[in-house]
DNA sequence: CCGGACGCCTGTCGGC
DNA sequence: TGCCGACAGGCGTCCG
């Protein structure tokens, strides 16, 4: 469900909500996630602070005493403060804090993660350690790009969202990309021009950035941690838009399965 | 090493 | 109304 603008919303929101705030108690109610949920994470923050909630791709770390928290939401997960303490189904870990809130995690469909490392240790655990460069920092380059698609014949669409390249970008995100870079999803990337690379972090960059600033995109289930829809869904231009007039030309936007996942192209913008 | 298919799990939606 | 298949924002594993 959430990419990297998704993730960054909720941990903007987590860190105002919850930064400085003591955990009284904690709910483990469910261990069999996608791994399961180590036995000793309750008791391991219990009575802890949260002292920071930073991001790294699709994870969030939730830095709690002498230990850092590992979050990933998977397709469906979430974290939002709950309004009164029934719990609804599929609320895997709730946190007590002194002020008498409640956060939960919830996750029907269970391919999230939770897990715990040393504080500040989460850079060689083998969630994190494999993963590509952040989209929005300066090593996101056209060189460095090229170089890792030198020789290789994956679509340019897999090659965007595979986490080992760079991180953050999913489903939604690679087709607007590519939109706004005139580039069609199914291109080889090792035939792809330096200038090419340069319109895809451009418009990468571009796309990330005004996402975050709507609070990413709502198309079911995501909502940041106060409650609220992303507003980028308004200026989706090709997602979940197969036989609408593309907003550029006017032809219909194309459809079909790339590497097993939907894909939105407009084959007259983009070459 | 690379690329592609599959499975994990639950909910929802459209067609019949 | 009920059933059944397809599909959903992710990712690890397996196979050729």
């Amino acid at each position: 469900m959430p990419e990297l603008p998704e993730v960054e919303t909720i941990r903007q929101g987590l860190a105002e909500q919850l930064a400085g705030s003591r955990i009284r108690a904690v709910q483990l109610r469910r261990r069999d996630l996608r791994v399961p949920v180590p036995r000793g994470l309750a008791s391991a923050i219990a009575g802890q602070t949260v002292e920071a909630v930073r991001r790294r791709a699709k994870y969030l770390l939730f830095d709690i005493g002498k230990h850092t928290l590992i979050s990933h939401l998977g397709m469906t997960g979430s974290w939002t403060f709950a309004s009164s303490k029934n719990y609804v189904k599929h609320d895997h870990l709730s946190f007590q804090l002194t002020d008498g809130r409640e956060l939960v995690f919830n996750d029907p469909r269970r391919f999230g993660l939770l897990t715990l490392v040393d504080r500040g240790e989460e850079a060689t655990s083998p969630w994190i350690r494999d993963l590509g460069v952040e989209p929005l920092s300066p090593e996101f380059t056209p060189d460095a790009l090229q170089r890792l698609a030198k020789g290789r014949t994956v679509p340019v669409k897999n090659f965007l969202m595979d986490q080992r390249v760079v991180v953050g970008i999913g489903n939604i995100y690679a087709s607007e990309i590519l939109h706004r870079a005139r580039i069609r999803p199914s291109r080889r990337v090792g035939r792809i021009s330096l200038s090419g690379w340069g319109e895809i972090v451009e418009s990468t960059r571009e796309i990330l950035r005004r996402a975050i600033g709507q609070g990413g995109t709502t198309l079911r289930n995501y909502r940041a941690v106060d409650g609220e829809s992303g507003r980028f869904k308004n200026q989706l231009m090709v997602y979940d838009r197969a036989n609408l007039p593309c907003f550029t030309c006017s032809v219909e936007i194309s459809a079909r399965a790339i590497g097993g996942r939907s894909t939105y192209w407009c084959k007259v913008c983009q070459k």
